[in-house]
DNA sequence: ACCTGAACACCGTTCAAGT
DNA sequence: ACCTGAACACCGTTCAAGT
């Protein structure tokens, strides 16, 4: 049987999970399937397309329409935080393939009292956060794992009480200033 | 004469100006001094170091203390945006040597109404900010120039806007929550 | 249609050996 | 002390050739 465009992108996501972003190439993504690198390339057509994909599945579990902006701001961190490096990946796809991230563009309705400019403006301005502090919490992950850094304890629940306080700040910056 | 270890920096410097952070590689910086790529080990001892003293100087030109947080929002912003991919060079080196970005530790001292627990969550919290849209406006200048994407004119004024309305909205709710 | 084998043009880093 | 030459262990991507 035939290897799918689906298969490679779960063995991506897979790799991802056990060795981060900086582990994660093309050669092992085909080693984890069993399969010669060239391969790869039938399926999907460059590694940025397929680290797409993958941004695109991290963000399934991710913020819902609906809800308020602060809300949709923890539901964000937490899918983010569900992978290794996944506010790193996600932030690499928005660099160059924005439009493929569909979640991140319903955040502006969430901002219904502001006017629709100011609305873009806001969702921007709260996604560069989440994606900020998150990829700082990550990377610092990163660096414990690799023993570079030592870990403490504590850390989580202050980073926890940090996130909330940026993200309450931001939020009812933006209502007040951009009514 | 000798290589310097600051020659080593200012050819790194030159070389992202030129080429941006992904044609920036210790073999191209050899090749712009005129000299093999090993030789370099002998000044620095790895390619993050280097990295991270193309930050500092990146920072050099940067906020200074003794202003209010826009305005050290203003100037860093501006000191990112001098140089190619700065906003990405300066997340790569906070992400695993933030405490060499002197520069950057002096944000809390501008937030004199928090306490300073506050203080320090409101200044990561505007850094984020800043190097996540700076970040975004370099890597679509990324794109126009490899002509992925065409520019639009009108953008550098539109950016201008939206930046200032997240920084007043960031230190609107920082200072207001903050107290 | 799907994959292998092998190559191309790169990387960062190390290290004996030269001067 | 400072650099070269050459290697090591990797990359992403392409593409003829096989099945």
């Amino acid at each position: 049987m035939s290897l799918s465009r689906a298969q490679v992108v779960d063995a991506a996501y897979a790799v991802l999970g056990e060795q981060g972003l900086a582990g994660t190439s093309m050669r092992r993504v085909a080693t984890e399937l069993g399969v010669q690198p060239g391969a790869l390339y039938y399926h999907v057509p460059s590694k940025q397309d397929l680290l797409t994909e993958v941004a695109v599945r991290i963000l399934a579990a991710g913020p819902v329409s609906g809800v308020d902006p602060r809300q949709a701001a923890h539901d964000l961190r937490a899918a983010l935080l569900r992978v290794r490096d996944g506010a790193e990946v996600v932030s690499f796809v928005r660099a160059f393939r924005p439009e493929a991230l569909e979640p991140l563009h319903a955040l502006p309705g969430l901002f219904g009292g502001l006017p629709p400019g100011r609305a873009q403006w806001a969702a921007r301005t709260l996604v560069h956060y989440v994606l900020g502090f998150v990829a700082e919490e990550q990377n610092r992950d990163e660096l414990v794992r690799s023993t570079i850094v030592a870990d403490e304890p504590m850390r989580a629940t202050e980073s926890e009480e940090a996130f909330r306080f940026g993200v309450d700040a931001i939020v009812e910056g933006l209502t007040v200033l951009g009514a």
